[in-house]
Formats: structure tokens, sequence, C-alpha cells
DNA sequence: GACTCGTGTTACCGCAAGTAACATGCACGT
DNA sequence: ACGTGCATGTTACTTGCGGTAACACGAGTC
């Protein structure tokens, strides 16, 4: 059994692959995460089992997309969090590389933000019990595990330093994710305005400010 | 036309509604957010298209259920808020109600954190362009705007207060259900303890911290 | 008693996910 | 040259869900 036969078949699948997945990345750009299986094949130049065939179910497509995407993203954000600067700098270029990104590409990222969701398989019957928690996005687990190594590496706060980076981690991403969704759906101000105002809430603006006269304080 | 009628009419409606709604919590409660108007109206003793007359669509069904446990959710919120305690205090109970509301039921909040998303009907043609934005719950909306109301209310951070407030409130409340919701999953730690380290994060410990030796700083 | 109106039903449509089962083209071992 | 695999493609189907139309019963009103 040579290899040779074997690769060459599996490259042209993997070319194959990619196309498809462009063709989706063009659908779900259009259409937005309700792109249907159909849409996509037709898209494509084929029809539904082909996909089928390649990516198991939709989970399975979605999947391959979100990691493409991420995968870029998340080199992107490495980039920003590399950069030599001071760490306020940092983290400000780091915030506005994300931003950035949902802005310019809505739609995908709307997809890329959900849960496999429609994971309700008609022959499926079991599992559907206590699956609890990983409701949100392979994409937001990633980006904070992602950030949580990145402070865990480079941040020294004493003992228990592994727990707090994690939660941070997953902190700052939900953080950053929500503000930028609401920033999207309004745009009550400019990019650099948001991004201003979210790095000097991790700097404990918060916590430093004053009391308004007349409240019971917060 | 006498109203007394009416009213009396109205009134069973109420009544029906109220219990249906409660029907709909235990399926929710029970199957998490794929519950099925099948199943909903099954568990109501009745069947779909009443489900339809009172509700309209399901988007109107997860309305009402949503609002619900929203307004439940905010008042306790509200309650952790407005407690007579220093700030810090008052910003780690809210983290824990919050965190415990989620940790009780978990499939209700699962549910409530998605979107409409259900949102194609079989007439509809248009409007499905570039509604971009608003993809997050009306839960997480809702309390980025309480919090943001709050701060608004009773800090005082100079100039550019208000736009300050509403990033902070929608950034918080993200970073809370986030980090909620990865540590649903994984309870890597006790909820005191991630409350504790949120709370850090908001007082500004990641900008406070020192680098670690030998890298490039973070 | 006919009228209406709210409550309920069955039976259906449209659509999307996912699956057989069948067809075709291309490389091979003999 | 010829069958044998095997990947690629198709059409046609099933299942399940959201949503709706059309019909049926029961209680108050004139």
């Amino acid at each position: 059994m040579d290899t040779t036969q074997r690769t060459d078949q599996q490259r042209s699948a993997d070319r194959r692959r990619r196309e498809l997945l462009e063709a989706a990345d063009r659908v779900v750009l259009r259409d937005g995460p309700q792109a249907s299986m159909n849409a996509i094949a037709a898209e494509a130049g084929i029809t539904k089992p082909i996909l089928y065939r390649h990516f198991g179910d939709k989970g399975g497509l979605y999947a391959a997309l979100a990691q493409r995407h991420t995968d870029a993203l998340l080199s992107s954000l490495r980039a920003a969090l590399d950069a030599p600067a001071e760490r306020r700098r940092r983290v400000e270029s780091t915030l506005d590389t994300y931003l950035a990104a949902i802005e310019a590409r809505p739609q995908v990222y709307r997809f890329l933000m959900h849960p496999a969701e429609g994971s309700t398989s008609p022959g499926d019957q079991a599992e559907q019990g206590f699956d609890v928690g990983k409701h949100s996005a392979p994409l937001l687990r990633r980006m904070g595990e992602e950030l949580a190594q990145v402070i865990e590496e480079r941040l020294d706060v004493g003992p228990g330093t592994q727990q707090l980076a994690r939660v941070w981690g997953h902190g700052i991403v939900g953080m950053m994710h929500a503000a930028g969704d609401w920033w999207l759906g309004e745009r009550p101000c400019s990019r650099a305005e948001l991004v201003r105002s979210l790095a000097d809430l991790l700097w404990g603006r918060l916590a430093e400010a004053g009391d308004k006269a007349g409240g019971p304080g917060f």
C-alpha cells in the first residue's frame, strides 16, 4: 500500500473541502447565521448530501467554519497582544483588533457566537438531559482560554495566579464581546472611545471613582 | 357596551395565560432552550394553536417567559445593588446573586441567553437583510442598561459619565455572563472564589500586577 | 331558537436537517 | 480490454418543527 495515492486523494478532498468552506463563508456573509444547508450547497454548485459527507452534520460545518475564522482572529489578537509596547497600549490594541473584526464582518461573528444549538438530530433521544453549561460559543471559549494563558504566562499576581488568570481571561473576553455587541447595535460612540472606556474599566477606574453627591453611594 | 363583562373575559384570559406560562416554564426547565411548542402545549394539556392565539408566535412566548424571569432576576440584582454596604461589598453581592441564579436554574438561563433567532417565519421574505447587532439576549441588554443607569446615577467620573456608564454597564454584565457560563460548565472553583476574582478584576488588579520575570511583560 | 364569541380540536402547509439508494467517472490489478 | 473499488454526484424521501386554516363545542345574549 503506497501512501502517495492516498495522499493524492486526501489532498483533493482537502481542496474540495476548502472550496466548500469558502462557499459556505460567502453564504453566511450574505444570509447570516440562519444560512441553510441547501443554500450553502447551492452556492457551492452542488447538493446537500455532499456537504454531509464532508462535514457530518451542520454542527460539523459550523465547527470547521468557526475554526477558520477563530484561528484568523486569534492570530490577529495574539499579534496585538505580543506587540512591543506598554501593557495598557497592548490591551487597547487587542480590544480594537477584536472590535474592528466584528465591525467588518458582523454577520460572520453573529454566526460564530452561537453554540451548535441546532443539535436536534432526528434519531437522537439520549443525551438531551443535563449537559448544562458550554452553551456559549466555541469562539468565546477559545478566546477566553487563550487570554487566560497569556495572562498566566506574563503576569505575576502571587499565589493562585492560574485560577485567577482563567477567570480573568473569560471575564475580559465576555466584557469585550458584550460591549462590542451592544456597540455594534447602537453605535453610540466611536470605536476608539469604546476601547478607551473598556480599558479604563479594566484599569480600575470604576473602583476609584467617587460617589455622586446625594445618593447612597456606589 | 359594559366593561365588566370584558374585564371578566380579560381576567380569565390573563389567568389562562399565566397557567400557560407556568407550563412553559416547567418544560423549559426540563428540556432546555430547544423546548418545542408541541411539548409546551402538551404539558399545558392543550394543543399548539391555543398557544399561538395567546402569544402570537414562539418569539412572543419567549418574550413573555423571558420577561418574567428577567424581572425577577433584575429585582434581586437591584436589591443587592441597593444594600447598605461599601461599594466593593455591593458589587460582590450582586455578582453572587447573578451566579446563584444561573446555578440554580441553568436550563432557564440558557434559554434566556438566546436571541429570538428562530425568526424564520414561512411567509417572511423581506427584512432578513442587515439587522446586524442586537444578536445578544434581551436579558443581557436589560441588565446592561440597568447597571448603566445605576452607575450613572451614583458615580461621578467627571465629563462623559453617561457614555462611560453605558459602556461599563454592558461590559460588566458581559464579563459576569461569560465568566458565569464558563464557570457553570467547568466548575473550576467555588462561587465565592469566582466572585472575588471578578471583583478583583474590576478593582484594577490586572493593571497593578507586576510582570513575570523573563517574559516581554504584559 | 338563532347569534356570537372564546376555547378547543384535527389536519394541513412549508421548510430545514438529515438519510437512503441509485448513478457516474476515474484509477487500479489481472 | 474488463471488472472492481471508490469518491463524487444525484434525486427522492423521512422526520420534526413552526405556523395556520377550518371546523366543533359550550356558555352567555337578544
